[in-house]
DNA sequence: CCTGTTATCGCAACACGTTGCAGGAGCACC
DNA sequence: GGTGCTCCTGCAACGTGTTGCGATAACAGG
């Protein structure tokens, strides 16, 4: 649609070309759904809105298309709370996740609030951890604040 | 086996009953298997073990069990890297986890190490982790300094 | 020990991914 | 526009959990 979204994934097809892989009509269409995304999206989400474009969309081959998008950089994957896999779309910035497990409500943290973080276990550890694949599971402000554990 | 470990679980029972809830053999059968490992189990791992020992164990009724012991505070579970439930069995104190890529190997943040982590999202975000459910994936010490990613 | 309540069990089906395989399609080269 | 290599697709089966439902069994009380 928007030509300046498009140009953005207009790389991918040569870039794909380049490693010899190959360019067809099932990654176009992945590629399509993930450019009308707000950046987040679960794996099942992700199938269900191909297939709401071509009935034939088999989740082994969106999952596949994944993996190698996922390999050339385009998109991150980390697990929600409940353990199933979710897809980040263009990260310009490597970033975490917060996850409220009242409200659901989640939280990117950036590079730096996501260096507070990794800087102590470095230096403890010498672990380094990987920011893009991580979600914290625990209360937002607003929940912890009320007591029944009900908000949004 | 061994008594003072059973004496641990002795408890079990009573709570289960004071709660309105039942002791029965597939339950005493999990907490025997529970009871045997070093304090940590996937979910597949439990039910493969239980199933050793009874193979008529059906996995809805481990995982139900677990879900019963979970609210009593006897386990906590949260999730590997690869999203898979991992189970830890009487934590004395609340810990998360740090899991390397490379060669998959598990060391536990204690609540000190813990609480470097948590503060500063508490105080930029207000937001409580929860340490008990927490997973960092990265790079151990060891496969950093390699340079293919062979270790251990 | 009997009886009634109801938590729990086992089954079957489903949800979310993953993997092996054989045939079809993309692409580079001519 | 052919040709051939091999990546990719779609299918089917599997792995890991989760959920609804009818039947069973635990347990409190008489």
């Amino acid at each position: 649609m928007t030509a300046e979204m498009s140009q953005v994934w207009a790389g991918v097809r040569d870039r794909l070309r380049a490693s010899g892989l190959r360019w067809t009509p099932q990654r176009q269409l992945i590629l399509d759904v993930l450019e009308a995304t707000d950046g987040h999206i679960t794996g099942a989400e992700l199938v269900e809105r191909c297939r709401a474009r071509d009935r034939d969309t088999t989740p082994s081959t969106v999952y596949r298309t994944l993996d190698v998008l996922e390999g050339l950089g385009y998109i991150r994957h980390s697990h929600s709370a409940a353990g199933r896999a979710e897809f980040h779309v263009l990260p310009e910035v490597e970033h975490g996740h917060l996850e409220c497990r009242s409200c659901g409500g989640v939280w990117e943290l950036d590079a730096d609030d996501a260096a507070k973080l990794i800087d102590p276990i470095q230096a403890t550890f010498g672990f380094t951890a990987d920011v893009g694949h991580l979600t914290i599971s625990g209360r937002c402000a607003s929940c912890a604040a009320s007591p029944s554990g009900e908000e949004t």
